[in-house]
DNA sequence: AGCTGATCATGC
DNA sequence: GCATGATCAGCT
């Protein structure tokens, strides 16, 4: 498969992006050569790696962001005829043990949400795959308000780890920042504190933003 | 109808 | 298992 060069800085990954709004996933699946899957069920992660492609991501699974160099990370958002997100954003995984002194400023949410270039990308279900249409691209950067409200629910989630309670945590805590399961499935375990402070196994756990956050964002700039 | 918990593919 | 990319789908 023909790789595409990296952009060299922000102007040229903002002019790339914005030359895909409009263009339906099969016109880019096939510049890349690639087939369109009738659906997502067994593909969900298809829309995102192909956009990554597409503006020249550096493809591999770091815990970094898209664009190191430009401090850019990319995440497509499947939204409805009105523009409203459909499905809430995956951040990253969630630290449950060896959590000691982690703050919220050098925490893994943090960094990556420093800078988000949203890609919209059609995403009802009734819309074939190849159908679907990108939108107008936004580079967001959070502003104080937002970055109170996630650094609020982050150290709220983060405590209750910090405290063993874990268990207790579900989707409903939290404002803008969710804690939800990111796992293969129900069955994986990982290492997390204990409310005695010792170490136990719990599912493995993945911050979310939610849809009436992500909702906002897409709004400051459409309205 | 929207949300929460569960799940799918892939490369180490 | 962990981390990437996320969406699915049953339940409320």
């Amino acid at each position: 498969m023909n790789q595409i060069i990296p952009p060299e800085n922000l102007p040229e990954l903002l002019e790339r992006a914005h030359l895909m709004a409009g263009v339906s996933l099969a016109q880019i699946a096939a510049q890349r050569g690639l087939n369109v899957p009738r659906d997502l069920k067994r593909d969900k992660g298809w829309v995102g790696q192909l956009i990554e492609m597409e503006l020249g991501a550096t493809a591999g699974s770091k815990p970094e962001q898209d664009f190191l160099h430009l401090g850019v990370e990319l995440k497509t958002i499947p939204i409805d005829s009105q523009g409203r997100p459909l499905e809430t954003t995956y951040v990253c995984v969630a630290p449950l043990s060896n959590i000691q002194g982690l703050t919220w400023q050098n925490s893994l949410v943090c960094h990556k949400l420093q800078r988000v270039l949203w890609v919209p990308v059609e995403g009802e279900r009734h819309i074939p795959v190849g159908e679907r249409r990108i939108g107008t691209p936004i580079l967001w950067e959070p502003d104080p308000q937002e970055l109170q409200l996630l650094q609020q629910d982050w150290e709220e989630i983060m405590e209750l780890i910090a405290l063993g309670k874990v268990e207790k945590l579900t989707a409903r805590h939290g404002e803008v920042l969710q804690l939800r399961p990111k796992a293969a499935n129900s069955k994986a375990l990982t290492q997390s504190i204990a409310e005695d402070g010792s170490l136990k196994m719990t599912n493995p756990r993945g911050f979310y933003l939610k849809t009436s956050f992500t909702a906002m964002i897409l709004n400051k700039v459409f309205g």
